[in-house]
DNA sequence: GCCGACAAGATTGTTGACAGTCTTTCAGGC
DNA sequence: GCCTGAAAGACTGTCAACAATCTTGTCGGC
């Protein structure tokens, strides 16, 4: 038949060192695929990169020291979870976070963390919470005043993973994920608006004090009223969010 | 330089023909990434391929005539999505629905149909459900008493997405979906359970009722309670769904 | 001086070939 | 006759070269 190629191999080219122990600073020894899905989804998450910004499939290459083809497989994996957009023969762009997009992401985390509030509040014993109870009384209150965010919002995240694994709805945890890597960004410019951090600290007294209470539907009532209003509140400002 | 690669090339090769228009019966025309995402996202969730069966690269690759890169990344996409599971060295296969995960989905289903009723209702004109209200009374009626579930079902889809297209929540949607999909079949198992068409009917007449009139909280609360029950009668006959 | 067409460079899309690993099969020994 | 071990086969994992397309920079004309 015509049309052949024929490839001749003058000797068998050395490997092209795997394990490479002298990866530089800034290019983290990630190989497989799903560790590179984790290292380009927490960028985008942080905003290391911006939304709209390029990704190079060549550049991704050579700093994971990967075959393109691997990088490929990786924006395959990347554009299903909506975080980048690939445009044909013009490689693939960070998803730019629409405002719209926002209030519907922020319509099912309402309903999603409600449940997990609620299905937590059945599973865990009660004295579970009393930690919570704690931290939202004075330390929080503390930090609202002082202004001091970072701290007000690692421990609003670590009430939140208590929330997600005593639910015990993997499934749920997965959606709520795919909705906090979107997000991430959002929520730190929510808690800075005037009066929020303030307000959510009082609302969530409530969720905590119904849950240790055991009063499942009301705990998730109130969360949702919650996120609810962190909502409006980002109606409003949205001027100065987006 | 040793280690080179010496490249002939006879004659540029003509062109593996592109749009199959002789494609074979079961080997669908479906070139693109998505094309063959979806493909074998409706036979897995039709079952045409059995939970746990095995899902060869060459063999999917010649049947729709791409390379197998593009399996390849029709895969990733399809693990991302908790369709299948991919073993290193043995290659992927179908994931196998367990009995827990599917209770999971039925608790974020609840929820999450319970919003987009309490949307639909808020953003539809109150006559958009009137044609559901008729379906829902002597037609119904009919299908259950005759055992029609084919055409229950198919009022019953119809309604589903009348719900979801009025709620207007693309995120909901796209989280609606990937529950479907690993549920079509539970589904058509639970409605054939003794009673369960009936009551799921009058269930509905209640939720249908409470949209027309126009209220958005009781609608969304009356769907909960409908997919509780489902769950419920699902967790009580369990042992001849699965 | 500005606009459009053309050429060069760079990047993505596509393909076939090579290498490693698991499964299957067959022969030999207990 | 059954079990163990090795070789052959088949499949996945990996990779680099080739082809097509878009972008950028430059030259000529109006």
């Amino acid at each position: 038949m015509s049309g052949r190629v024929v490839t001749l191999k003058t000797k068998p080219r050395a490997r092209p060192r795997r394990t490479g122990g002298g990866g530089r600073s800034g290019a983290p020894a990630a190989r497989t695929i799903a560790d590179i899905v984790e290292a380009l989804r927490t960028r985008i998450g942080r905003q290391d990169v911006a939304p709209g910004a390029k990704l190079g499939e060549q550049e991704l290459a050579a700093e994971f020291g990967v075959p393109r083809a691997r990088i490929r497989e990786v924006f395959g994996v990347l554009e299903s979870r909506g975080l980048i957009e690939r445009i044909p023969n013009r490689g693939a762009v960070v998803s730019r976070l629409e405002l719209e997009h926002v209030f519907q992401l922020y319509e099912v985390r309402a309903v999603l963390e409600g449940m997990c509030v609620r299905l937590a509040t059945q599973n865990a014993p009660p004295e579970t919470w009393d930690e919570f109870v704690h931290l939202f009384g004075a330390p929080m209150d503390g930090f609202v005043k002082a202004g001091d965010f970072d701290s007000f919002i690692v421990v609003y995240e670590r009430f939140r993973r208590a929330i997600i694994e005593w639910a015990r709805n993997p499934v749920a945890a997965r959606m709520l994920d795919s909705i906090y890597e979107k997000t991430n960004v959002v929520i730190r410019r929510i808690v800075i608006l005037p009066g929020r951090a303030q307000s959510g600290l009082g609302e969530h007294r409530a969720v905590v004090a119904a849950m240790r209470a055991g009063n499942a539907e009301e705990a998730e009532r109130l969360k949702r009223m919650n996120l609810q209003n962190a909502q409006d509140t980002l109606r409003r400002f949205q001027k100065y969010v987006l």
